[in-house]
DNA sequence: CAAAAGCAAGAGCACTGCTCTCGTTGTTGG
DNA sequence: CCAACAACGAGAGCAGTGCTCTTGCTTTTG
């Protein structure tokens, strides 16, 4: 499967990776928008023409980098969620677990994670590459809340009306097993995450919030109750 | 204090408006990225170098456009919020007028949304001249909650411990009035409700929701609960 | 072992942000 | 009133960008 053919397949994957890396230290130190393909092979020392038998374009890379970024903050929430899931951590400490990895994962990489939640950069539509991995942390957020409902059940309010069909399409398509009930609340907890994130990373909350940690971890014990988990002791 | 002193002052002011509405033209069509001062200067019919008299760089400019986004969004907020308040408009429904202001105006423009609340484009800190009209959307969800403190009263869980001199703080910063309670799960919704409309205008929610409005209504419905305004019928 | 395919490098095109200079035009103080 | 001054528009030019094409070289493959 993965088997290295030759010499030139293996020197292909370590120059590809060189570049992502170098893109990754340029996107570090002056954001995406100044990302440029001729200073990566500057840096590489490779002429800027090389670069395009790796990468067909500037925002082929800008791709990658945003798969690359949408694996990583996938892997640290599973990563996180495995090791509360592992120990004797009820429902709500693995929530705020999976929901802090991803906090600490963005304020550790603010502009990766620029990159991939904040305004999409090359066209409008994200690629259709990146659909995949852009759903890793949301379904680490079902799994906690599915595992919450088969032991300890849910605690929900009850479906308005005209959300009735969309809920049950939401845990047909993305959550079998779950009711229905807590598809809404659960995809708004997912997308209000992000936004205590990203305003966090991207300085709303400068002069405005000071305590951030407290703050998050208030702000996530609250939406848990929404998605339906039951307060437990251990936080 | 506004006086036109003469006909230089006088086609200054238009240069400018001209050149910004230029620029947000090509903002809705190509985005931040590819906003292009010379691509304004040949489409206003004049060089480039002469634009440089109006703004002394490509990410002046932006912030301009930035501030009058802001403003824009602060003015669509506080103008349903004078709407709700006018008529028979309970603080719930109140509270969903202006949160769904919000988010047609970024229906309406995404781009100049994703200027905004996307990524910061220029340098990575917000220009000082950014964080007055930034703060309008925010101002108008405290005069939502503070009315409903005066007439009904609000209902709120006790706060934690390690947040209670956080929460005297912001309410004595920024709402005056309001209980220390109020203010956490206020500043909490302010970023979560561009969460929802963020992951929704970038594409997120693709193929995840289907039903927009009725499930944004259920989620700041939801959102309006945490900050402590009571359920009343009118919706 | 020769043909084919992958690769690096350089030149070049069209574009960008930005600076400088040089005439021109509107404003203003004596 | 008009001369000095400041603001202005246009053009040339610099350094940088994304991207393409051509030219040789090296590795793989039939």
């Amino acid at each position: 499967m993965s088997t290295v053919r030759g010499a030139r397949e293996r020197a292909r994957i370590e120059v590809t990776a060189a570049i992502k890396d170098e893109a990754r230290k340029q996107l570090a130190a002056e954001g995406a928008a100044k990302l440029s393909l001729r200073a990566v092979a500057r840096e590489l020392g490779m002429a800027s023409s090389a670069v395009y038998r790796y990468f067909p374009s500037r925002d082929e890379l800008l791709t990658a980098l945003i798969v690359d970024a949408y694996d990583s903050v996938g892997e640290a929430a599973e990563a996180a969620h495995r090791a509360a899931a592992a120990g004797t951590a009820g429902h709500l400490a693995r929530w705020i677990a999976v929901t802090r990895a991803v906090r600490d994962w963005a304020l550790a990489r603010p502009h990766e994670y620029a990159l991939i939640y904040g305004s999409p950069v090359p066209g409008y539509t994200a690629p259709q590459a990146t659909v995949g991995p852009a759903s890793r942390v949301g379904l680490v957020l079902i799994a906690v809340v599915a595992d919450a409902h088969r032991t300890d059940g849910l605690a929900l309010p009850p479906l308005a009306d005209d959300l009735r069909a969309e809920a049950v399409r939401m845990v047909t398509e993305f959550a079998p097993g779950l009711p229905p009930e807590a598809a809404p609340p659960l995809i708004a907890a997912w997308a209000k995450l992000f936004g205590l994130i990203s305003f966090e990373i991207f300085g709303q909350f400068h002069r405005v919030v000071e305590a951030r940690e407290a703050f998050f971890r208030e702000a996530v014990t609250e939406m848990a109750r929404t998605v339906g988990l039951p307060a437990d002791e251990k936080g």
